[in-house]
DNA sequence: TGGGGGCACCTTTTT
DNA sequence: GGTGCCCCCA
């Protein structure tokens, strides 16, 4: 958070008061309620964002409250700085001083720092990222001997997050849910985990909030103190709150009983993270009196988008309802069309991006949002081909690449030696001989002495209990360390991180690294040491990326916007590409595996989420035939398309699958007939299934004069048949079993077993 | 101790 | 297709 002064009142007063021009009645509504709580039910595209700064602003300028009583919450830093910036323009310089305009997060942070020692911490504290939490359950679950195969540390992870999502401590957690993991030792393993935290002097992202609710709830004078502290509670995305976050908010909000939240709850998403729907729905009873404004006006889309998107919604029976309306153009119907597979569907959306962009139109106007980042590959793939410049969003994570948190890791251990979960990550990374088994002793005997790992490191150093290269290596670390936190005192600390990089021999680890992504990591690593000189401290560095997942790129360049669903939304853009709308992929075969209906309508907002991205016009694809895991599958159109009402949305491509001729994967069959074989392949099956009922199908392709049952591993194919394989080259087939084929391949004279098989060039 | 080969399992979405 | 894990050998 900013440390610039907090301007006087005066100065804001002078401020003109424009801002409130252009808006519409209930925004107004929205901006001018200030006397009691406010829910502001906002569909996509109604101004709530804007609704929402202009209120902050006015409150401001009109000296309601200084800076420094506002409390205004997000969920991304995105958003959060999105905000800053829109007040910022509104009514000018000032807005620096907002100190308590951040992320559920961040502000959970800020808050738990200055009372840590109230719930036995140190207000130094580190916030564990995921990857630390998953060591330290690990370490957990193996020394309750539990069967880590069955009892994945993984699987233990999410539970407990998911438990502080709801606010339990290992005291709250029931028995029943407790039974979850390994027959009922959750909540004890729970316990032990949150032990484990504290001796470390760490909290994970859901201990940010749940134990700030600790502090509220067990130090009436603490909060006493925020109540009179906080004078407006501002709320953004109120329907993606979690119950922790739920009660957090309504403690802070007994003292003013002046809390606005904005929300919509057909765009609530992260129902798999905890978010609570029903917080939204029920904050009339929450907070009585509470004044509800509903923004239904859409300044975004087209007619038709807002129809196609409006006829899917409808189809979700726990909604509140809304009415969007807009007096813009109806502008073309959406697209549906069918390609053949994921390439197709690539090149179609790149040579669709290519003509929208001969036509004048920029790229930046355009995104492809599609349901899981493994998806964004064949279009990164095709995007480079053909040298249409594209931007990420959310890709592989900056902070959480591997030699950016080993990098941490050792500046962690600089800043404090005993950071055991930082010793135990970069001990042997790079190799120093220090292996299993040394790690072992190491610590025995910091359990035994009740130390950190790195003291008792040097505890063992003076006996014999570790030998040759492992003692050596153990040796040189441990004296560079001390080097380096003496080197700490005097060093800027962007200086003091190359220097540790050079001298542990970690960069040159990378160097001497002949694969094509070490030079990547290099190259990160010299974006880290950047990064952290724009930082005042190695503290305020790390509390920095503890908190904020991506890098702040500041692209304004003309790209291609490519990112999942979930990141898109809040944006906006002319052009929408929505690819991938197939069953199993989206709606997304887990989601409704383990929520059911209910997950089947968060996936189905998610789908209304993407159409109201689109302000003049949207595409979406399905194919044929997907890759998943490898494999090839049939599969079918998603049932969203569907839902779309036909008045608003169009199948653009008469021909439905294959429009394309480039050939992708197939069984070229030699002799004989290819249906007389007796390969039933799960794809096959589907695909006849999906005749019968009468539903689009892929043809069954020709070439060559010959029939080629089908252009995918799903073909059948005959004993006999020549056939070719990615990783294998040409084989004959020698038989077949069921779902099974055994071919016997030329060029390693091996015979293989295959579920899944062959390709054409 | 470390590296290579074989193998199972897998992946939604994120602060 | 990619990764992480286990086992075996130098």
């Amino acid at each position: 958070m900013s440390t610039a002064a907090t301007p006087k009142l005066s100065e804001l007063a002078r401020a003109a008061p424009p801002y409130l021009d252009g808006l519409n009645p209930e925004q107004r509504k929205a901006v001018e309620t200030l006397d009691g709580p406010v829910l502001m039910l906002a569909g996509a595209g109604t101004g709530k964002t804007r609704a929402l700064t202009t209120r902050l602003a006015h409150i401001l300028a009109t000296q309601r409250a200084y800076p420094s009583q506002i409390l205004a919450v997000t969920f991304t830093n995105k958003a959060a700085r999105e905000m800053r910036e829109r007040v910022g323009a509104l009514i000018g310089a000032g807005v620096e001083g907002l100190p308590w305009l951040g992320t559920f997060h961040s502000v959970g942070a800020q808050i738990l720092r200055k009372r840590a020692e109230l719930v036995g911490l140190e207000s130094n504290f580190t916030i564990l990222d995921t990857d630390d939490q998953l060591r330290l359950m690990k370490q957990i679950v193996q020394a309750e001997e539990l069967d880590e195969k069955r009892w994945t540390a993984r699987h233990l992870a999410s539970l407990i997050d998911r438990w502080k999502n709801r606010a339990w401590t290992p005291d709250d957690v029931p028995e029943g849910e407790s039974y979850a993991f390994a027959d009922g030792k959750g909540a004890h393993l729970y316990r032990i985990y949150q032990q484990r935290l504290s001796t470390l002097n760490c909290v994970d992202f859901g201990d940010l909030l749940l134990l700030n609710v600790r502090v509220l709830r067990e130090n009436p004078d603490v909060l006493d103190e925020y109540h009179r502290k906080f004078r407006y509670i501002l709320v953004d995305e109120y329907q993606d709150t979690n119950t922790a976050q739920y009660l957090w908010l309504r403690l802070l909000a007994q003292g003013s009983n002046n809390i606005c939240v904005v929300g919509d709850d057909d765009q609530s998403i992260y129902g798999w993270r905890g978010a609570e729907v029903d917080n939204i729905l029920r904050f009339e009873k929450d907070f009585p009196g509470a004044t509800v404004i509903r923004l239904e006006r859409n300044y975004r889309s087209t007619g038709h988008i807002l129809g196609a998107a409006s006829g899917l919604i409808a189809t979700n029976k726990t909604r509140l309802g809304k009415t969007l309306w807009t007096d813009g153009e109806e502008g073309e119907k959406v697209e549906v069309r069918g390609v053949w597979d994921g390439e197709e569907e690539a090149r179609a959306v790149a040579s669709a991006i290519e003509n929208w962009n001969s036509k004048g139109r920029k790229l930046t106007d355009v995104a492809v949002l599609v349901r899981a980042s493994w998806q964004m590959r064949a279009f990164e793939e095709r995007f480079l081909q053909m040298g249409i410049p594209h931007k990420v969003v959310g890709g592989p994570r900056f902070y959480e690449r591997q030699e950016i948190r080993d990098a941490h890791a050792y500046l962690r251990l600089v800043r404090a030696p005993d950071d055991d979960l930082a010793f135990e990550r970069i001990v042997n990374t790079p190799k120093r001989g220090v292996g299993d088994t040394s790690v072992r002793k190491i610590a025995e005997a910091a359990r035994r002495a009740n130390m950190s790992l790195s003291a008792a490191a040097g505890l063992l150093l003076e006996t014999d209990e570790i030998k040759g290269p492992a003692r050596a290596g153990l040796k040189s670390l441990l004296a560079d360390l001390e080097n380096w936190r003496g080197a700490a005192a005097t060093m800027r600390h962007d200086e003091l991180a190359e220097k540790v990089l050079d001298e542990s021999g970690y960069s040159a680890m990378w160097k001497a690294d002949k694969s094509a992504q070490a030079q990547g990591r290099l190259e990160n690593l010299k974006e880290l040491i950047r990064a952290m000189g724009e930082y005042g401290s190695l503290e305020a560095y790390l509390e920095h990326v503890a908190l904020v997942t991506e890098l702040d790129q500041v692209t304004s360049d003309d790209e291609v916007w490519l990112m999942t669903l979930h990141a898109a939304k809040g944006l906006e853009f002319p052009l929408v590409f929505l690819p991938g709308w197939e069953e199993t992929v989206f709606p997304s075969q887990r989601s409704l595996d383990e929520n059911g209906a209910a997950g089947l309508e968060e996936e189905r907002r998610l789908a209304y989420v993407g159409l109201t991205r689109a302000r003049e016009r949207a595409v979406i694809l399905f194919a044929a035939n997907r890759q998943i895991y490898g494999r090839w599958q049939s599969v079918l159109p998603s049932r969203f398309v569907d839902e779309l009402p036909s008045e608003h949305a169009t199948v653009a491509s008469a021909t439905g699958y294959g429009a394309s001729a480039e050939p992708t994967f197939a069984a070229v069959t030699e002799a004989g007939d290819p249906f007389r074989s007796t390969y039933e392949s799960p794809g096959w099956k589907r695909f006849q299934a999906a005749q019968a009922k009468g539903l689009r199908t892929p043809p069954v392709i020709e070439g060559d004069g010959r029939v080629i049952a089908s252009e995918n591993q799903d073909a059948r194919v005959t004993v006999g048949a020549r056939v070719f394989h990615q990783k294998f080259g040409y084989g004959q087939v020698l038989q077949v079993d069921g779902a099974k084929l055994i071919v016997d391949f030329e060029h390693t004279g091996r015979k293989k077993v295959l579920d899944s098989f062959v390709e054409t060039h």
